[in-house]
DNA sequence: ATCAAAGATTTGAATTACTCAAAAGATTGA
DNA sequence: TCAATCTTTTGAGTAATTCAAATCTTTGAT
């Protein structure tokens, strides 16, 4: 049973530790884990890891293709484990949360822009944008405190952003 | 010419300043700008802005719509012009070159994912990733220096990341 | 015109996910 | 058993973005 895991990193000629055994569990333990989740599993695991080898593991199975990471707009990143199987995703504007779709045209879906402008293109990357059931909800029964439709000053969230690029 | 951006904000009772017109006209002067470039471009024409104001100014025109906030994995935000017509983007994984591409399925593309689990869906974002023409050119020609296929100790970059939830 | 209130901008500091680099520790094959 | 290689840790740095409070503008009413 455990033996899955280091078999696919065995295959692939990539050494194997204790560490990286637990990322690798941790990412199949959680749809949409972020690197911290992801060390805070592993320590529950093993022990003890520091933040740069969760990283530094991510990054490899990433490179490897055994697992796949996203990053919506306004958060921080997140690993999957669901890989090659071509599925997107759904994502509050409002509270973040992120739920997985299948892929609605078959199976490389969407893998193909009309016009590829001589792009090698390897993944088409599909999330779609909205608001969850619970926030639907609740701006809908808005428990009588809203301002009343006035002027509409909005103040909608929605602005948390990303890193460099050197 | 230059009434138009103000009728633009007038219109949604949104207050006109120098420096909303000028981050206006900024995100329109370049396809995918990032914030800084909109700060530049803004002292260019106005003489100075602090960042926080430029920041401000674009979360404004984001949340009425009149500019889209796009974050590719990897790069800071970019912004743009072309709100409401569904396009999508082409993402080079070597140098991060960015470039537009029409949607494939029509009008309001890939709109509509094939369940979805009660969301509110807006707004597909649909990007592809891959290797651009330049990034692909250098690669296949490899000047005669790289490592002889041997092992495959995967360097690939990818990992600039993104910013907290909170 | 003048003034107060609301709104915008600036200033300055904080946050944080992530990366770099070098040192210490483990593995592996000879 | 030992050296070479690969991993992990440690510690410090980066850069985009946000927070909060102070100052400056604009606007509507008088």
């Amino acid at each position: 049973m455990a033996t899955d895991q280091a078999d696919l990193l065995r295959r692939r000629g990539i050494q194997i530790t204790a560490q990286r055994l637990a990322v690798l569990r941790a990412v199949a333990s959680q749809p949409h884990i972020t690197a911290d989740a992801v060390a805070e599993g592993v320590r529950v695991e093993i022990g003890a890891i520091s933040l740069q080898s969760v990283y530094d593991a991510l990054g490899l199975l990433v490179a490897e293709g055994l697992i796949r990471r996203i990053q919506p707009a306004g958060s921080a990143a997140r690993f999957e484990d669901r890989v090659a199987d071509n599925h997107h995703h759904l994502i509050c504007r409002i509270c973040g949360r992120l739920v997985d779709v299948d892929c609605a045209v078959g199976a490389a879906p969407c893998l193909t822009p009309n016009d590829d402008r001589g792009y090698q293109v390897d993944e088409a990357e599909v999330a779609y944008w909205g608001r969850c059931p619970d926030c639907l909800a609740q701006s809908e029964a808005p428990s009588r405190s809203d301002p009343p439709t006035r002027r509409r000053r909005s103040q909608r969230r929605i602005n948390r952003a990303s890193p460099p690029s050197r």
